[in-house]
DNA sequence: CTGTTAGCGCCTTCAA
DNA sequence: TTGAAGGCGCTAACAG
């Protein structure tokens, strides 16, 4: 009668807990606990084992996780928390994170607003929930300082952090790079840069890898050259609509774009102005997205393994749960320029 | 010495709780709850309520779901269930319930593979969680048997579900006879059609639809033409680049693809082929992704609303949640066809 | 108005 | 090998 009948907040189906499966079995909750946690080696008999396996069963128990969590001080929990789902990229991301974590953790994402890292009442949302572990995707300061040596975290895509926090990263300021110096190969002499307006720090690694390479291989980007707007298709048109004439007049003959995203952007408005790709205008992009081989042109861009930046976060992240230290503790993973029609006159596309 | 000096699991830098607070303060740790949830309203002096306030701003502490979740009974989690976030149209429909969670709720999303429900045992670590409500888009009938009537559950694009669970549902069958009418007024007689191979129903209503309004619109489709593949433009276009030339043969001059992704992998199939779009061949998608409006040519496609398709299911949950029942309890938005180049004959793109 | 108390479901010593 | 008991942090009843 203790606590068998008590009808509690009487609202759901009364949920079915270990106490009752331990009473179904006729053993107490603690070995409850060791079977359903695979716990039970050598430490329960197998004809308990047996039984409780099958009031496990009959009565369709399983661990509530939130009992569990208070009783460890913490959850099974991985948060992924992701600013940018829009972008096609990301769900390879997680993919690779996926792979790793498997069936030991429960992945699961935060989304927050576009380009933009959690909030401080968000991040205490997350945090409330006592994670195993957090990976972020383009964290900002902020928001590192706020969580971090709090709980094991593993940074994504974050060029230029603290190198003392564990984190994946892809070079993308050699992909930048790349691109300056196959504008530079294809006799182009001024360029322009079509530049994200989120503040992430990606991006203005891109930028500035590039604005550097440019200028080193004799390619002139002159200040008003360098415009930005949303990760968005649509915005980025618009950007490109309103600057083309000023840079045309300028001479620029190249551009360079912060993703892929801006990249459709432009091609998009170059058909309404009617400007054509790559004969008047080179473009190229960041990301490589499954779209950007199948446009037309289809686009040169910067490839990043998604997938692989997942995966390795992932395993970072394991070494940390398991109490050990990620070796290497940061890891920067190689991009490659993928020559595409968008940047090359003489082909079909 | 109770509660105050117990290390613990130790690990953790002693996180700050209610009793910390609640001594700080000098008052009980009922108080401190109550001021926390801003429930003091006429049950707490204003005198305790600034002294409480106080503390927690010094102390840093915040509640910790865990141990609230626990004593509720259920959490202020609302877990979306997507089986396919690869897909950019899915990023508008978390957008469009994040508008109306907002901060009353913590919207977390659970990832499965592309296409797929959740396992029975990742639907039962879902459970665990103790979720306040679910968002569960494109849900199998197996998954919804698994948790229906447990808890509060809102379906999103699930056509054809049990009409008493709420839902809100695009309108692609009527998407799909305005392709088939749009492929008969352009002339055409003869069509294809490129399905996708996972199970979600949205896709099986997608084809049926289209291949019964071809019909009525006296347009062939042999059952040879009607093939399938992952929503994924690289195997999209390995299954068009294998039925074309059966297709072709059989006077095929039009094709219905399940999905945008489709019909990017006709496109860059086509290329290879050499077969030109919409000249030989007319094709339309499903989505609109912004990426169909510039490719080229530029994809006619199915508009669906997805931001508002997010939205109206996260006021149907908050209903749910205010233990109100949503009205309507399905709702199902209309769909718009876009035309443009890719099943124009006569227009540049 | 405020403090005390009794669990929420589970895991983990500690004895037996 | 097993059971009993305490406590994780919080909230909701119930006394004062």
């Amino acid at each position: 009668m203790k606590n068998g009948e008590k009808s509690g907040n009487s609202r759901a189906p009364r949920r079915v807990t270990a106490a009752m499966v331990a009473e179904h079995a006729g053993v107490s909750t603690a070995t409850v606990s060791l079977v359903a946690n695979g716990k039970s080696a050598g430490r329960v008999s197998a004809a308990n084992e047996q039984r409780v396996r099958e009031s496990i069963r009959e009565l369709g128990y399983f661990v509530d996780s939130i009992g569990s969590s208070l009783a460890k001080g913490v959850s099974s929990l991985v948060v992924l928390v992701a600013p940018d789902i829009s972008n096609p990229f990301f769900a390879k991301v997680i993919a690779g994170v996926r792979s790793v974590l498997a069936s030991d953790y429960q992945l699961l994402l935060s989304v927050t607003d576009a380009g933009v890292s959690p909030s401080a009442s968000e991040t205490r949302k997350i945090m409330g929930l006592r994670p195993a572990g957090l990976l972020v995707h383009a964290p900002s300061q902020d928001f590192l300082e706020e969580i971090s040596s709090t709980l094991p975290l593993v940074a994504l895509d974050a060029p230029g952090i603290d190198p003392a926090i564990p984190a994946v990263n892809m070079d993308v300021a050699q992909g930048a790079r790349d691109v300056a110096a196959h504008f530079a190969a294809q006799g182009h002499t001024r360029a322009a840069y079509l530049d994200a307006s989120t503040g992430t720090e990606t991006l203005a690694v891109r930028r500035e890898a590039f604005l550097a390479a440019a200028k080193e291989y004799g390619i002139e980007v002159l200040p008003a050259s360098v415009a930005s707007s949303m990760i968005d298709v649509a915005a980025a048109s618009a950007a490109f609509s309103q600057h083309w004439p000023t840079w045309r007049e300028a001479g620029v003959t190249a551009l360079g774009c912060a993703t892929d995203n801006h990249a459709f952007g432009v091609l998009h408005a170059s058909r309404q102005l009617g400007l054509s790709i790559p004969q008047q205008l080179a473009v190229a992009g960041f990301d490589d997205l499954p779209y950007s081989a199948t446009s037309n042109p289809s686009i040169t861009t910067v490839e990043l393994n998604a997938q692989e930046v997942g995966r390795q976060a992932a395993l970072k992240l394991r070494a940390l749960l398991d109490g050990k230290s990620p070796d290497p503790l940061q890891t920067t993973l190689p991009s490659s320029l993928v020559v595409r029609g968008s940047t090359l006159e003489n082909a079909g596309g």
